[in-house]
DNA sequence: CGCATTATTGAGCCGTCTCAATCGTTGTGG
DNA sequence: CCACAACGATTGAGACGGCTCAATAATGCG
């Protein structure tokens, strides 16, 4: 049984700020789950019966169309809020990347505990708007760069996601090694590109000295200062 | 002068559900300013000096690159939110694409009242929340679809958003007519298409019948099933 | 009316996608 | 322990969609 008093998550995500009264009563009505990797917990169009914490792990956030084209729309990480509060569909499907540990909250005793807590909501509008600027970053890498732009981007951004060390002490020279949560599918499903052409710019990054790839799922950036330059504005 | 009592978006803006006395205040910090078309209200990545209102127009959100690459990331209609409370910076531009008014907040006086006002931070928290799945669905025209399905989308979507009856009065035969507060190059800025793109498929869909185009700024939509069937999933 | 601006149309190119084959890794059963 | 299947990733060849560059046509404005 995990309790708010003693979550991992405790003082970054939206429960930070609040007292141990607030919290006792915000840890009545949420449980935890845990997710394995490719497990759903929302489906695009259902009711929107709940919203969750990420304790541990990574999830995807994605639109589809009929067809099967996907195109993941947000990557969720530990600390941060999924689902849609105040709202009667969830527009979004969320699934696993990574096996995770989430706090889960019935909606409407979320919606509810919510409105009665300004400071609560309060963070929630700041983590609103912080992941709105950040989709909205991500428009113009959808909308405007390369293949090669699109990567080197992407790279670049979750270097910093899995190690926020790397955020503040920004040594453009400095090599840096992390596992990639998602397989090539799902890079290019972040992306707006196919299987093929993540592979193909893989391999010319690396054949240009700029990453290597040890092994499938992981990443050494070599030459940062040259990533950056090819990710573009 | 402007005053809340008289404003226009009263209702539908954040501004909605507040008293009468916390009116008369947030009108002390408020004013109105008219903008022409063109006209830049906010610039990216400066300080987030103020917020506003949008009374009447249209303006689009912008991010770009240092090559002159841009990418429409918004656009926002009369009684919608714009700039970043609690944020230091402005992280896109705001530029009026017709003649428009706006009611304008110094950002330090905004957050402050926003702090001490639940309500109208509920409000706000709804209506971020609601930009963001926008927003995110967006991101899939962007990253999946074709250069007709995404003209074919952002004409129903503009249809819509000028006039809300079509929303309640979905006759799919109906025929309807409306200006487009674009320009060619807007319209592919918003696409993340290039201007010659949304030309040609402008003159597709119009030798296929599926809509007309009386003027070079508006369009009128003759098989709304067909372009519903265009516009993908 | 003449000029500037914006939109359309055309020709050709380039980047990304598609389809297909191969390679490498992981896991399984003999 | 090895052979083999299953899967993901890589690589290649070719097609196609959207971009670039350039010319022309419409529209708006002084």
């Amino acid at each position: 049984m995990g309790s708010c008093e003693t979550c991992v998550v405790r003082n970054t995500a939206i429960c930070a700020d609040m007292d141990g009264d607030e919290l006792e009563l915000l840890n009545t009505i949420g449980r935890r789950r845990n997710l394995e990797a490719g497990e759903q917990l929302l489906w695009e169009g259902e009711d929107a019966v709940l919203v969750a914490n990420v304790i541990d792990g990574v999830l995807k956030l994605s639109n589809s169309m009929e067809d099967g084209r996907e195109q993941i729309v947000g990557l969720v990480y530990p600390s941060d809020f999924i689902g849609r509060p105040f709202g009667a569909t969830t527009p979004y499907g969320v699934e696993a990347l990574t096996d995770s540990r989430v706090c889960v909250f019935a909606r409407r005793d979320f919606d509810k505990f919510a409105q009665e807590h300004p400071k609560l909501e309060h963070k929630l509008l700041e983590r609103t708007l912080t992941e709105l600027d950040r989709t909205r970053k991500w428009m113009l890498l959808l909308g405007r760069k390369s293949a090669e732009e699109r990567l080197a981007t992407f790279l670049l951004e979750i270097s910093q996601r899995l190690d926020p060390a790397t955020c503040s002490n920004p040594d453009p020279q400095a090599h840096f090694v992390f596992d990639i949560p998602f397989s090539r599918q799902q890079v290019g499903d972040v992306l707006g590109l196919t299987i093929e052409t993540v592979s193909r710019q893989f391999t010319k990054l690396k054949r240009d000295g700029v990453i290597d790839l040890p092994s499938r799922r992981s990443v050494e950036i070599l030459d940062r200062f040259e990533l950056e330059a090819r990710a573009g504005g």
